[in-house]
DNA sequence: TGTCTTTTGGAACGAACGCTCGAAAATAAA
DNA sequence: TTTATTTTCGAGCGTTCGTTCCAAAAGACA
């Protein structure tokens, strides 16, 4: 097959490791030389592998959501009446966020929010990624007659995501798990409000 | 009065400027270049005048939540229902996060979110005590009457600041001013379910 | 077996980082 | 006027950054 060396290293197994690093220190602290003791790789062979730090970050976040967004996906595809799926999905999203084996948050959220160049527009892309996905659920559930025909959809799509994004940054300062399924519960009737 | 040669600029001038590079750039990417640009001084003045970078930092920080923040506390501060009281804190944030002069979004909420160490923990603190703030306020509002006595204090305090945290990324993301008002809106129905 | 291609390890590149230093400048106190 | 103290300016400190280069290594093909 291939004609060269063949690979030392499974490229999987190199991401997990980049997204333990990148979501505990965040893209501009971590260094070349982080993600080369992380991996166990050499320098050479991450560059020879993915191109760029950027483009290890992106191939890393992608592998993130694919990972760590499971459970939130799983729940908002379930069946049921709409705002309780919403909020089953938000509780799912307080346990992969307050997991206590993990750096805390979400790595989408918090690893490069600041950043202004292409780490920052690669998560910011996936978040908005997030609330299409949430924004189409909801549609859905219209067209299937549960939810109200004029529901407000995008804007019960945005208290989501703005959900989301406070809640990984409450798991990120401290706050504890109870915390963030309270905030979960919560937005039951803001939604019911918005949608049914 | 003081004995050598006199400062020849205004430390809150500087601390302005260094507030601007902080908010667009973030804590990691600022370098005391960009500093020594933004504010017109050297590098001896910055440290001669604040001691190292985190303390250039803090104070900028320090700075911002006293004058960016001052529309959210005067909101919280007024008389009237607590439910209305903090849906209006929220959407005056609306128009401080979303302001098209500003970099957009919350200094204290972007500007070193990932950055685990002292920069972090600076606005992580700031945070926390905007969370403080509202609980008290609702505390008020309890003692007062104006909110139901087994009223979730916390978990409206906290339902809040994640909406504010969360408006706050939003608007780093590119959504507008209206997006952040629509979600100061619907937090209307939860907070009543918590509060009255 | 010998050639080709790719990967690996490690040294090293120039650039940028946070920060410091010494001399000149500017004022207050003696 | 002299002395003491502080600020300013700019060069430059050592370190670390992202990235590249090169020779050795290792399997695929001829």
């Amino acid at each position: 097959m291939g004609r060269g060396r063949p690979r030392e290293f499974d490229e999987e197994h190199a991401l997990d490791a980049a997204i333990g690093v990148f979501w505990s220190k965040g893209y501009d602290l971590t260094s070349i030389a982080d993600l080369a003791d992380a991996t166990g790789l050499g320098p050479s062979s991450l560059y020879n592998a993915f191109g760029c730090k950027e483009a290890i970050f992106e191939k890393a976040m992608e592998r993130y959501v694919t990972k760590y967004g499971r459970a939130f996906r799983e729940q908002l595809n379930e069946r049921g009446p709409i705002v309780e799926v919403l909020v089953a999905a938000l509780h799912a999203s307080a346990e992969s966020l307050a997991n206590p084996e993990s750096p805390g948050g979400c790595a989408v959220a918090c690893s490069a929010s600041a950043n202004p160049g292409a780490a920052g527009e690669i998560t910011a892309e996936k978040r908005r990624l997030v609330e299409e996905m949430v924004f189409t659920r909801i549609i859905q559930a219209i067209d299937r007659g549960e939810a109200r025909p004029d529901a407000d959809a995008r804007g019960a799509a945005m208290l989501v995501t703005a959900l989301l994004s406070g809640m990984s940054q409450k798991s990120r300062d401290g706050g504890m798990i109870e915390d963030l399924h309270t905030i979960s519960a919560a937005a039951e009737a803001s939604l019911g409000a918005l949608l049914s």
